[in-house]
This record gives C-alpha cells, sequence and structure tokens, in this order.
DNA sequence: ACACAACACTTGTATATACAACTATTAAAA
DNA sequence: TTTTAATAGTTGTATATACAAGTGTTGTGT
C-alpha cells in the first residue's frame, strides 16, 4: 500500500512529502504492532524501553539523566516513568550516596523476568516486518535513514 | 549518527531491530522540528493535519469518520480535535441534513489563512531532511518503507 | 565561610491520547 | 409496525506527555 492509497490523497506529492509521512506512518504502524504485543504486560512503550536500558547496564545501576539521554524520545518524564516500574516492582530507586542529588535506578529480578518473556515477542515482531526486505535492503534502508536525519539529530 | 550512537547502545543489535529503532527514531526527529515550527501558530500536528484534510476536501465538507479514516494516527480522537479547531473558528461544524448521525466540518477563510502561512515553512522543513539525499535515493527510501510494512498496514 | 550558580531531579498544570461506555439516528428484520 | 441491529459521534475516565516552576545538593568564586 502506497502512502497516497494509506491516506486516500486526492492532490499528487512530491518524494520530499511523501518520504516524511511514510515515515510517520511506518513508526504508526510499528507502535501499534508493538502495543499490541506488550498490552497483556501492563508496560506502555516508554516504560519497556526504561527497562531494557537498565538491563543493558548489567547490574550496574543508572541515573535518571542516563535513563533520559538512552530513550528515543528525549522528552519523556522519566521520574514518573520509573514511579509507574517502581508500583510494578519492575525497578528499585536509591538515592546516590556519593551524590545525594543523584538517583540510581536498577531493574529488579521481576523487572528482568518480564522482559525474557517478552524478548522471544518482540524478536518476532521485528522479524515480522524485517522479512519484507531482503538483507540487503534492510541494510539500504538504514542507512538511507540516517543519512536523511544528518545535521537534523 | 548511527542509531547505537543516538542511543549509546552497549550491545551489538541486529539490522531488524536497528531499521526499527532508526525508524522510530527519525519520526522523533522530524516531529520535533515540525512542532517547532508550528509552536507559535498555536497547533499541535494533529489538528494540522485535520485542518490539511479539510483543505484537500476544496470546499466540500467532511464527516467526522472521513477525517479519521485520512489521519496517519487512527486513533486519535477526532470529535475533541476538531473541537479545538471550532474554538480558534478554523472550522464550522454542522449537522448534515440528509443524515442527521453525520457532522459537516468545514475549513473556515481564517483556516485556510493560516495553511497559506505554514506552507512555505512546512515545505522548507521537508525540503531541508530530503537534500540530505539524492532524488534517486528519495524515491528508494520511500519504495522500501513501503514494501516494509507491507502487509502490516 | 558565604553567596551564588549549576546540576539532578520532582512537582504542578494544562493538554493530548487510549479505551470503553453512552446517545442519537437510521436501516434492517420479524 | 415494532423490535433489533448498525452507524456516527460524543463523553467519561484513566493515563501519558509537554513545559515551566520548584526543591535540594554540590561546585565555584570571592
Amino acid at each position: 500500500m502506497t502512502i497516497e492509497e494509506v491516506i486516500k490523497s486526492t492532490v499528487k506529492m512530491d518524494n520530499a512529502k511523501k518520504v516524511i509521512l511514510n515515515i510517520m506512518y511506518t513508526q504508526n504502524v510499528i507502535q501499534d504492532h508493538f502495543n499490541e504485543l506488550i498490552k497483556p504486560y501492563d508496560l506502555s512503550g516508554e516504560q519497556y524501553n526504561v527497562l531494557r536500558i537498565l538491563r543493558g547496564q548489567k547490574g550496574k545501576p543508572a541515573n535518571m539523566c542516563v535513563i533520559q539521554e538512552r530513550m528515543l524520545a528525549k522528552t519523556s518524564n522519566t521520574t514518573r516513568l520509573v514511579d509507574k516500574l517502581l508500583l510494578k516492582e519492575f525497578v528499585t530507586r536509591n538515592v546516590c550516596p556519593d551524590n545525594r542529588r543523584k538517583i540510581e535506578v536498577l531493574i529488579t529480578q521481576k523487572g528482568l523476568d518480564v522482559l525474557k518473556e517478552l524478548d522471544p515477542k518482540v524478536d518476532a515482531h521485528e522479524q515480522a516486518f524485517a522479512e519484507n526486505l531482503s538483507p540487503e535492503e534492510l541494510e539500504l534502508l538504514n542507512k538511507l535513514l540516517e543519512k536523511y536525519r544528518t545535521q537534523q539529530n
């Protein structure tokens, strides 16, 4: 389905406009798909993302600002995201002894368990899309997207 | 900047995962850029989108469900979006005489004026990204994105 | 040592989004 | 014709996000 068909466009668009719409729409499709996947686990996309970041720390605690800078959407409110994860006992939160302004966030075993359960489903989700392209096309798509946003990061 | 650098990833990712992150992140960059652009006009991205759809109707009124199906994010609440546009006098809203369940939404001159003022800025925004790629690469990127989401629309 | 700026995080408020329940109108079936 | 079902929008509620202002802690300059 082309992007014009998706939005039932009446007017002709140039490729510059189409690319933007294609990126926005594709992100939407991916996100909807992903939200379906994690809905039973009572996690939002960003909450899942934070858990992944914490697992990536491999036992080392992460401060709020470290979490923030590794998130895709830099504008999210990290405090309240971590609050939600704390309520579900997926993380712990403690004041950093070396610098009492900082907070140390750690993923719990319960958090690791839920990630482990999700791993195969997330992999399947990623593969489902990736299968539409050849390995070369996938690589090319990555290169084009990275080039596309040059100097706009 | 590669996507690994952006999220300061510690672990190696395969291309299937990278593509998803690249699409999510690129959408974020585009959206942030666009939000800056329309902020002075007191419009949200979706509100702008609805105005564009209404202009595309070329004087023909649009029902709520028509607006809904042409929006990128199908989950938005069209009623409240149109409410906001009504408050700003960018649209009118009337019960459809042929079928009183339906609502006819029309863009006003004021709405058309604000779009006209935005047009060159939106074009510049689209071009700023598109300039990073050659025309052939742009076309290819569109093709790859459309192929990537095959059967997942 | 004291004042002041910078930093790290939190909180308040307004707006946006997600999802389900609800209302009104029209169409279809019995 | 009456009941039932389907359609088109709206509203309620809970959660999420955006942005600015606020709190406590640390670092720096005098």
